[in-house]
DNA sequence: ATAATATTTGCATATTGACGCAAATATGCA
DNA sequence: TGCATATTTGCGTCAATATGCAAATATTAT
Protein backbone atom coordinates (compact mmCIF):
# COMPACT_ATOMS: atom_id res chain seq x y z
CA UNK A 1 0.00 0.00 0.00
CA UNK A 2 1.28 3.26 -0.78
CA UNK A 3 1.45 6.73 1.26
CA UNK A 4 -1.02 8.23 -0.57
CA UNK A 5 -3.60 5.18 -2.82
CA UNK A 6 -6.84 7.25 -2.98
CA UNK A 7 -5.67 10.23 -4.56
CA UNK A 8 -7.11 9.21 -7.79
CA UNK A 9 -10.20 8.58 -6.38
CA UNK A 10 -10.36 12.07 -4.87
CA UNK A 11 -9.06 13.84 -7.93
CA UNK A 12 -12.02 13.37 -10.33
CA UNK A 13 -11.83 14.69 -13.95
CA UNK A 14 -14.88 15.81 -14.20
CA UNK A 15 -15.52 18.15 -11.92
CA UNK A 16 -12.32 19.84 -13.16
CA UNK A 17 -13.90 19.55 -16.62
CA UNK A 18 -16.83 21.45 -15.46
CA UNK A 19 -14.54 24.43 -14.31
CA UNK A 20 -12.08 24.35 -16.90
CA UNK A 21 -14.40 26.56 -19.16
CA UNK A 22 -13.88 30.51 -18.71
CA UNK A 23 -17.40 31.02 -19.17
CA UNK A 24 -18.74 28.49 -16.67
CA UNK A 25 -16.15 29.76 -13.92
CA UNK A 26 -17.86 33.51 -14.56
CA UNK A 27 -20.99 32.16 -14.21
CA UNK A 28 -20.60 30.46 -10.99
CA UNK A 29 -18.65 33.55 -9.73
CA UNK A 30 -21.79 35.22 -10.69
CA UNK A 31 -24.24 32.85 -8.73
CA UNK A 32 -21.56 33.51 -6.32
CA UNK A 33 -22.21 37.07 -5.87
CA UNK A 34 -25.97 35.97 -5.63
CA UNK A 35 -27.36 35.87 -2.20
CA UNK A 36 -29.57 33.01 -3.09
CA UNK A 37 -31.25 31.48 -6.08
CA UNK A 38 -30.50 32.91 -9.84
CA UNK A 39 -32.93 32.51 -12.64
CA UNK A 40 -30.94 31.76 -15.90
CA UNK A 41 -31.99 34.17 -18.16
CA UNK A 42 -30.79 36.97 -15.36
CA UNK A 43 -27.38 34.91 -15.43
CA UNK A 44 -27.91 35.52 -19.28
CA UNK A 45 -28.03 39.28 -19.77
CA UNK A 46 -25.60 39.44 -16.76
CA UNK A 47 -22.99 37.76 -18.38
CA UNK A 48 -24.00 38.90 -21.86
CA UNK A 49 -24.19 34.98 -22.88
CA UNK A 50 -27.00 33.01 -25.69
CA UNK A 51 -29.76 31.93 -23.05
CA UNK A 52 -28.75 28.83 -24.75
CA UNK A 53 -25.43 28.27 -23.80
CA UNK A 54 -26.01 29.67 -20.23
CA UNK A 55 -28.66 26.51 -20.06
CA UNK A 56 -26.04 24.16 -20.71
CA UNK A 57 -23.11 25.77 -18.65
CA UNK A 58 -25.28 25.54 -15.66
CA UNK A 59 -26.36 22.11 -16.73
CA UNK A 60 -22.92 21.00 -17.04
CA UNK A 61 -21.88 22.66 -13.66
CA UNK A 62 -24.79 20.70 -12.02
CA UNK A 63 -24.07 17.49 -13.25
CA UNK A 64 -20.89 17.75 -11.81
CA UNK A 65 -22.42 18.53 -8.19
CA UNK A 66 -21.38 22.04 -8.07
CA UNK A 67 -24.95 23.74 -8.77
CA UNK A 68 -28.68 22.55 -7.85
CA UNK A 69 -31.25 24.10 -9.79
CA UNK A 70 -35.04 24.01 -8.65
CA UNK A 71 -37.67 24.62 -11.23
CA UNK A 72 -40.53 27.18 -9.64
CA UNK A 73 -43.14 27.65 -12.13
CA UNK A 74 -41.61 28.29 -15.66
CA UNK A 75 -38.18 29.62 -14.36
CA UNK A 76 -35.53 27.53 -12.91
CA UNK A 77 -33.51 28.84 -10.35
CA UNK A 78 -29.52 27.58 -10.25
CA UNK A 79 -27.90 27.62 -6.29
CA UNK A 80 -24.03 27.29 -5.64
CA UNK A 81 -23.88 24.10 -3.41
CA UNK A 82 -21.42 26.12 -1.49
CA UNK A 83 -20.42 23.81 1.37
CA UNK A 84 -20.17 20.41 -0.84
CA UNK A 85 -18.01 21.86 -3.29
CA UNK A 86 -15.48 23.29 -0.24
CA UNK A 87 -15.51 20.54 1.13
CA UNK A 88 -14.82 18.04 -2.08
CA UNK A 89 -11.84 21.07 -2.62
CA UNK A 90 -10.79 20.64 0.87
CA UNK A 91 -11.16 16.91 0.31
CA UNK A 92 -8.27 17.48 -2.85
CA UNK A 93 -6.06 19.49 -0.86
CA UNK A 94 -6.12 16.99 2.35
CA UNK A 95 -4.92 14.06 0.13
CA UNK A 96 -2.63 15.69 -1.85
CA UNK A 97 -0.88 17.06 0.97
CA UNK A 98 -0.75 13.60 2.59
CA UNK A 99 1.02 12.11 -0.21
CA UNK A 100 5.10 12.14 0.34
CA UNK A 101 5.39 15.57 2.62
CA UNK A 102 9.49 15.09 2.61
CA UNK A 103 9.14 17.04 -0.89
CA UNK A 104 12.80 18.28 -0.51
CA UNK A 105 13.89 14.76 -0.79
CA UNK A 106 15.70 13.72 -4.27
CA UNK A 107 15.03 10.10 -3.66
CA UNK A 108 14.04 8.13 -6.82
CA UNK A 109 11.09 5.46 -6.50
CA UNK A 110 10.22 4.72 -9.56
CA UNK A 111 12.72 6.01 -11.93
CA UNK B 1 -19.34 45.32 -2.88
CA UNK B 2 -20.25 41.80 -2.73
CA UNK B 3 -19.47 39.19 -0.03
CA UNK B 4 -17.33 36.81 -1.97
CA UNK B 5 -15.48 39.03 -4.44
CA UNK B 6 -12.30 37.03 -4.85
CA UNK B 7 -14.21 33.78 -6.54
CA UNK B 8 -13.71 34.51 -9.45
CA UNK B 9 -9.89 35.25 -9.10
CA UNK B 10 -9.50 32.34 -7.14
CA UNK B 11 -10.73 29.89 -9.57
CA UNK B 12 -8.24 29.81 -12.89
CA UNK B 13 -9.64 27.70 -15.50
CA UNK B 14 -6.06 27.08 -16.51
CA UNK B 15 -5.70 24.92 -13.48
CA UNK B 16 -8.89 23.20 -13.77
CA UNK B 17 -8.07 22.16 -17.36
CA UNK B 18 -5.13 20.49 -16.48
CA UNK B 19 -6.89 18.27 -14.43
CA UNK B 20 -10.03 17.64 -16.78
CA UNK B 21 -8.28 14.81 -18.81
CA UNK B 22 -8.54 11.59 -17.02
CA UNK B 23 -4.85 10.04 -18.42
CA UNK B 24 -3.07 13.75 -16.58
CA UNK B 25 -5.18 12.45 -13.55
CA UNK B 26 -4.03 9.01 -13.61
CA UNK B 27 -0.60 10.22 -14.54
CA UNK B 28 -0.47 12.86 -11.42
CA UNK B 29 -1.77 9.73 -9.04
CA UNK B 30 0.90 7.73 -10.36
CA UNK B 31 3.04 10.62 -9.84
CA UNK B 32 1.87 10.99 -6.26
CA UNK B 33 2.64 7.50 -5.61
CA UNK B 34 6.58 7.84 -6.41
CA UNK B 35 8.00 8.92 -2.93
CA UNK B 36 10.05 10.78 -5.25
CA UNK B 37 10.64 12.51 -8.52
CA UNK B 38 9.81 9.81 -11.53
CA UNK B 39 10.88 9.23 -15.13
CA UNK B 40 8.85 9.91 -18.05
CA UNK B 41 9.74 6.92 -19.36
CA UNK B 42 8.50 5.12 -16.42
CA UNK B 43 5.32 6.69 -16.20
CA UNK B 44 4.86 5.76 -19.70
CA UNK B 45 5.59 2.21 -18.26
CA UNK B 46 3.11 2.21 -16.01
CA UNK B 47 0.59 3.80 -17.00
CA UNK B 48 0.70 1.89 -20.64
CA UNK B 49 0.68 5.32 -22.42
CA UNK B 50 2.42 6.15 -25.13
CA UNK B 51 5.97 8.47 -24.47
CA UNK B 52 5.17 11.16 -26.45
CA UNK B 53 1.36 11.55 -24.94
CA UNK B 54 2.91 11.39 -21.46
CA UNK B 55 5.30 13.59 -22.35
CA UNK B 56 2.75 16.22 -23.33
CA UNK B 57 0.40 15.61 -20.85
CA UNK B 58 3.43 16.22 -17.94
CA UNK B 59 4.38 19.63 -19.73
CA UNK B 60 0.88 20.54 -19.42
CA UNK B 61 0.53 19.83 -15.91
CA UNK B 62 3.73 21.69 -15.31
CA UNK B 63 2.63 24.27 -17.01
CA UNK B 64 -0.04 24.65 -14.90
CA UNK B 65 1.61 24.87 -11.69
CA UNK B 66 1.11 21.36 -10.97
CA UNK B 67 4.41 19.37 -11.58
CA UNK B 68 7.84 20.35 -11.67
CA UNK B 69 10.79 19.13 -14.01
CA UNK B 70 14.01 18.62 -13.44
CA UNK B 71 16.61 17.56 -15.93
CA UNK B 72 19.33 14.68 -14.42
CA UNK B 73 21.67 13.82 -17.73
CA UNK B 74 19.10 12.59 -20.79
CA UNK B 75 16.51 11.97 -18.25
CA UNK B 76 13.60 13.94 -17.34
CA UNK B 77 11.85 13.72 -13.40
CA UNK B 78 8.99 15.24 -12.68
CA UNK B 79 7.34 15.50 -9.22
CA UNK B 80 4.33 16.85 -7.60
CA UNK B 81 4.66 20.12 -6.28
CA UNK B 82 2.75 19.13 -3.36
CA UNK B 83 2.21 22.24 -0.72
CA UNK B 84 1.19 24.29 -3.33
CA UNK B 85 -1.51 22.62 -5.00
CA UNK B 86 -2.75 21.72 -1.49
CA UNK B 87 -2.56 25.31 -1.54
CA UNK B 88 -4.24 26.31 -4.43
CA UNK B 89 -7.06 24.35 -3.56
CA UNK B 90 -7.91 24.82 -0.38
CA UNK B 91 -7.85 28.30 -0.70
CA UNK B 92 -10.39 28.04 -3.39
CA UNK B 93 -12.22 25.88 -0.78
CA UNK B 94 -12.17 28.62 1.56
CA UNK B 95 -13.21 31.38 -1.55
CA UNK B 96 -16.36 29.18 -1.78
CA UNK B 97 -17.36 28.49 1.73
CA UNK B 98 -17.40 32.61 2.09
CA UNK B 99 -19.58 33.21 -0.36
CA UNK B 100 -23.67 33.63 1.34
CA UNK B 101 -23.11 30.79 4.13
CA UNK B 102 -26.77 30.85 4.66
CA UNK B 103 -27.70 28.41 1.97
CA UNK B 104 -30.79 27.68 3.14
CA UNK B 105 -32.49 31.16 2.78
CA UNK B 106 -34.47 30.91 -0.66
CA UNK B 107 -33.83 34.81 -0.82
CA UNK B 108 -33.92 35.63 -4.52
CA UNK B 109 -31.27 38.76 -5.17
CA UNK B 110 -30.43 38.81 -9.00
CA UNK B 111 -33.76 37.04 -10.71
C1' DA C 1 32.83 10.55 -34.05
C1' DT C 2 29.39 6.99 -33.66
C1' DA C 3 25.98 4.60 -31.38
C1' DA C 4 22.46 4.11 -27.93
C1' DT C 5 18.96 5.95 -24.93
C1' DA C 6 15.50 9.53 -23.31
C1' DT C 7 12.60 13.12 -24.32
C1' DT C 8 10.45 16.44 -27.15
C1' DT C 9 8.27 18.14 -31.32
C1' DG C 10 6.03 18.09 -36.14
C1' DC C 11 2.34 16.48 -38.42
C1' DA C 12 -1.96 14.19 -39.85
C1' DT C 13 -6.06 12.36 -37.99
C1' DA C 14 -9.90 11.76 -34.93
C1' DT C 15 -12.47 13.17 -31.13
C1' DT C 16 -14.39 16.37 -28.20
C1' DG C 17 -16.33 20.74 -26.95
C1' DA C 18 -18.37 25.42 -27.57
C1' DC C 19 -21.43 28.28 -30.06
C1' DG C 20 -25.85 30.28 -31.78
C1' DC C 21 -29.92 29.87 -34.24
C1' DA C 22 -34.29 27.71 -34.51
C1' DA C 23 -37.53 24.43 -32.92
C1' DA C 24 -39.49 21.97 -29.10
C1' DT C 25 -41.06 21.75 -24.37
C1' DA C 26 -43.05 23.53 -20.08
C1' DT C 27 -45.60 26.65 -17.41
C1' DG C 28 -48.67 30.48 -16.31
C1' DC C 29 -52.16 33.77 -17.68
C1' DA C 30 -56.00 35.99 -20.40
C1' DT D 1 -58.02 27.18 -25.74
C1' DG D 2 -54.68 30.40 -27.24
C1' DC D 3 -50.81 33.31 -26.22
C1' DA D 4 -46.65 34.88 -23.91
C1' DT D 5 -42.56 33.77 -21.35
C1' DA D 6 -38.67 30.69 -19.73
C1' DT D 7 -35.84 27.01 -20.53
C1' DT D 8 -34.13 23.11 -22.93
C1' DT D 9 -32.75 20.52 -26.97
C1' DG D 10 -31.51 19.47 -32.01
C1' DC D 11 -28.35 20.50 -35.32
C1' DG D 12 -24.69 22.39 -38.23
C1' DT D 13 -20.31 24.70 -37.83
C1' DC D 14 -16.05 25.89 -36.07
C1' DA D 15 -12.22 25.65 -32.81
C1' DA D 16 -9.60 23.20 -29.45
C1' DT D 17 -7.69 19.03 -27.85
C1' DA D 18 -5.88 14.21 -27.74
C1' DT D 19 -3.40 10.69 -30.10
C1' DG D 20 0.42 8.07 -32.21
C1' DC D 21 3.89 7.64 -35.46
C1' DA D 22 8.14 9.40 -37.15
C1' DA D 23 11.69 12.74 -37.04
C1' DA D 24 14.45 15.89 -34.36
C1' DT D 25 17.02 17.04 -30.22
C1' DA D 26 19.82 16.15 -26.16
C1' DT D 27 22.89 13.52 -23.49
C1' DT D 28 25.86 9.69 -22.24
C1' DA D 29 28.92 5.95 -23.28
C1' DT D 30 32.05 3.37 -26.43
Amino acid sequence: MSCCGNVSEVLEPTLFKALSDPKRVLLLAYLCNCEGPCRVGALSEVAEIDVSVVSRHLAQLRDAGILKSEKRGKEVYYTVRYTELAHTLRTMANAIEACCPDEESNNVCCG
